[in-house]
DNA sequence: ACTCACTTGCTTGTCGACAACAAGTTAATT
DNA sequence: AATTAACTTGTTGTCGACAAGCAAGTGAGT
């Protein structure tokens, strides 16, 4: 009787069906929970009950805490890659720095919840023993040659001077955007957003234009 | 007999004295601690008997754990921002700014333990539920206005260019040393302080430089 | 199409570790 | 000597981790 299974949850589902529902479900309530009370504080318990299940759940699919963790981060940080690409486009140097800056206004203000999370979770990298460290280090070192590329190809257009070094740009370029993102993280009430973007993109085209 | 009392730990001594040498005892063991497992694999047990006490010393002194890295936080601050003072001078306008940005490098290089342990905590307050965030809040919020000064000053004295806003100026480079920072914790090996510290000067310097 | 062995999603029971607190002990202060 | 403060030890509730068990899905053989 499939159609009696089915008013059952989780029934008249394939299991690949089942675990994407609770993982979504899981990753989900992560969020809210980590924007709420942050990593410490938010329990595998609260995790797995909040998305419906178990306390166990969220221990038995992820291994350990950390291993959720980096889970989420990895899934937050392919959205936002994803969402940064579509937004800088085909631009390159100059142009492409700046909306890169734009797009990050936008992210985090259309997906505020994932904004902050992902924050949250960068932050909790810093820790010696953090296992998704690594993670966290790919994603800045993979940024950070998107636009030591995109500095490479505006001085090969002519748009960006030559005498710059693409990997230091780029280098300072990422710090700015990881304290910025920090700074607003930790006091989005005090943190102007769009007149620090406003200086950085001043100083990146007087310092980047050609001589 | 306080000659043989003397020869105890601990003994002979005012009961300042004593509070004065177990916090410290118990602050070093903190950063070394921290540096070595991170904030959430420390325990104030280990804090305790490390500093050479119980392992209920440090809870019954700081309140909680969120208690001791709140004083620490605070006391290394404190260190780093005189270093900072000191460092800068009476330097005013982009000469403090990059006098700044070696002096960070000095005191990493300096008191690296020191260096790292901030850092760690500073990543820790990014937690909603951190109780030290105002902490950190503050302490960035103190360091911009600094900045925002040097600014001023250097526009008064003609060395910094007019049009731009010192409030502006500073929010953006408090973000680049905040991000700057961090990437330098989470990889000290790939990241290149002394290249990235030059690319920001070369930018201060054309962006602030007088029309 | 049916069945039965097997696999997989999920839950419950349990243990060790830790933060927090309370009560007790020892040393300084008055 | 009485009091206060530094410090230790006993205890409790919570959490992460793991293991054992249950229920639902899967697939090969008939």
């Amino acid at each position: 009787m499939t159609t009696d299974a089915a008013q059952r949850p989780g029934a008249g589902l394939t299991q690949a069906e089942r675990t994407a529902i609770s993982d979504r479900a899981m990753l989900n309530a992560a969020i809210e929970l980590i924007i709420e009370h942050g990593t410490d504080k938010t329990t595998l318990a609260m995790i797995g009950e909040k998305a419906g299940y178990s306390r166990g759940l969220a221990t038995y699919r992820f291994g350990s805490k950390a291993g959720l963790f980096d889970t989420l981060c990895k899934a937050i940080s392919r959205e936002w890659l994803e969402y940064l690409k579509r937004g800088v486009g085909d631009q390159v140097g100059i142009d492409a720095m700046c909306a890169a800056l734009d797009t990050i206004r936008r992210f985090v203000h259309d997906n505020p919840r994932q904004g902050r999370a992902l924050q949250i979770l960068y932050a909790g990298a810093a820790s010696p023993a953090s296992e998704f460290r690594e993670t966290t280090v790919l994603i800045h070192n993979r940024q950070k040659s998107d636009v030591a590329d995109w500095v490479q190809r505006g001085q090969a257009s002519g748009e960006v001077r030559d005498d710059v070094d693409p990997e230091r740009v780029a280098s300072h370029y990422v710090s700015y955007i990881t304290g910025m993102t920090y700074l607003w993280l930790i006091s989005p009430e005090t943190f102007d957003f769009e007149q620090t973007n406003a200086e950085m993109k001043r100083q990146l085209r007087i310092a980047l234009a050609p001589i």
